[in-house]
DNA sequence: GTTGCCGGGGG
DNA sequence: CCCCCGGCAAC
């Protein structure tokens, strides 16, 4: 498809080049050996890459975009064929459940068609698929089989509008859904009974509660050290408990059900909490990220916020100690004014203060300030911009090819720090 | 207008 | 990762 368009760019600059001077292609021979033209048409060329290549692309775009219709989309319809044919298959299979499906009618017709498709596709991919089905499928038991998560999310989905399930549990399903969006599937509710713990995650205690309110109060009043005032609460407890869920058979076991705590927002946690809402409104989404962390990170409220590596390109300047602000780490020279920046970066998350909350026993915003810090993050301190020349400004666009490659790729000089 | 470069996207 | 670019803010 570009083959066809290159020549003709290229011949379009040698016409050029030719109607300039010569007529005849031989003399292009010539014309390059004379050193000034020379130089002349090199520097054109790269200054015209940029336009060229743009050209080329749009040609590219109509081209692709005349020619790849068809394809996907046949191939798609089969995939989709495919999907529905294996969840079928799949389904039925399963089903052994009290509930009996009708024989789905389609499977029979197209069976053949799957086989004409891809010989392993029938049988390999129930497994794959079936992992990821089991869920919707009627029989409860914990399907051992483990989908690949890329493929899954894809095939889900072309699966799930066609051939709608006649699940009792629709409303669980759209849920789930959108759990879906955020990465691999969350280990189910389960319909037996659960029963839900909440277990205090404070720095070596491990206080296992039965209500949300008990192991507030519990953190309040052990580890908040708020005696007095055991009504007010402002959600903080929040972030040091979480809630587990057990098999009512099978005894505590703090980390390996801490993993399903995630989903409580989608789960019965809102029910279960009786925390004034008031307070509530500033930390749905820092909730859920602490939620989202590992119960052991989560357990040291000590942690440090990380002290975030920023892009190589600028190296280290933003993260410099406001003391040590002297020489940039790539050596290629020396800054001396780099105070203001790093101060206020590294300042803000205020880091002395949450190193020790627990000796103080007082209740310390850290961890707010620690949430919030990655929203913060998109408040940019954009650099100063240097006052150096930079490979842009001494090479000149037609050098672009001498700059360093921060600078080519439009990010912070490093050749020509300042 | 020009220049430096951040944030983000595509491969 | 590498490569590129839109867009923004500082010149």
């Amino acid at each position: 498809m570009t083959f066809t368009f290159q020549p003709e760019d290229l011949k379009r600059d040698s016409s050029k080049k030719m109607s300039h001077q010569h007529l005849f292609p031989l003399a292009m021979e010539e014309d390059v050996k004379t050193a000034d033209t020379k130089k002349a048409n090199r520097a054109l060329d790269h200054e015209k890459e940029n336009t060229r290549s743009i050209c080329l692309l749009e040609q590219k775009r109509k081209v692709v975009s005349s020619n790849i219709d068809v394809p996907p989309a046949r191939k798609s319809s089969e995939e989709l064929d495919m999907d529905k044919v294996t969840a079928a298959m799949v389904l039925t299979s399963l089903s052994t459940s009290p509930l009996v499906r009708s024989p789905p009618v389609r499977p029979n017709g197209t069976e053949g068609l799957s086989g004409s498709w891809k010989e392993g596709g029938g049988v390999p991919s129930s497994s794959s698929s079936s992992g990821y089905w089991s869920w919707s499928a009627p029989s409860d038991q914990s399907n051992p089989s483990t989908p690949s998560p890329p493929l899954s999310a894809d095939s889900f989905k072309p699966v799930r509008s066609p051939a709608p399930q006649p699940q009792p549990d629709d409303g669980i399903d759209e849920a789930e859904a959108s759990n879906l969006l955020f990465d691999e599937p969350i280990p189910r509710k389960r319909k037996n009974s659960m029963k839900v713990m909440f277990k205090c995650l404070w720095k070596n205690c491990g206080k296992v509660l039965s209500t949300a309110a008990g192991i507030q109060k519990h953190i309040r009043t052990i580890h908040l050290g708020r005696v007095g005032d055991s009504d007010y609460s402002d959600g903080e407890e929040d972030f040091y408990y979480t809630e587990i869920k057990l098999n009512t058979d099978s005894v505590a076991d703090g980390l390996s059900s801490l993993a399903p705590v995630s989903p409580s927002q989608s789960l019965a946690s809102p029910p279960t909490f009786p925390i004034p809402d008031s307070s509530r409104t500033e930390t749905p989404c820092a909730k859920t990220e602490t939620k989202l962390m590992t119960p052991l990170s989560r357990s040291a409220p000590t942690t440090l916020y990380l002290v975030h590596t920023d892009h190589a390109y600028q190296a280290t300047p933003p993260v410099t100690i406001p003391g040590s602000a002297k020489f940039t780490p790539n050596g290629s020279s020396f800054s001396i004014s780099w105070q203001s920046p790093p101060v206020t970066f590294t300042g803000i998350p205020v880091s002395p203060t949450h190193n020790h909350p627990v000796g103080t026993g007082e209740q310390r915003q850290h961890t707010h300030t620690v949430l919030s810090s990655p929203p913060r993050g998109t408040v940019s301190l954009r650099k100063p911009r240097g006052e150096g020349k930079k490979c842009r400004k001494v090479y000149g666009m037609e050098n672009r090819d001498l700059w360093c490659t921060a600078c080519r790729w439009k990010k912070a000089c490093q050749r020509f720090t300042d």
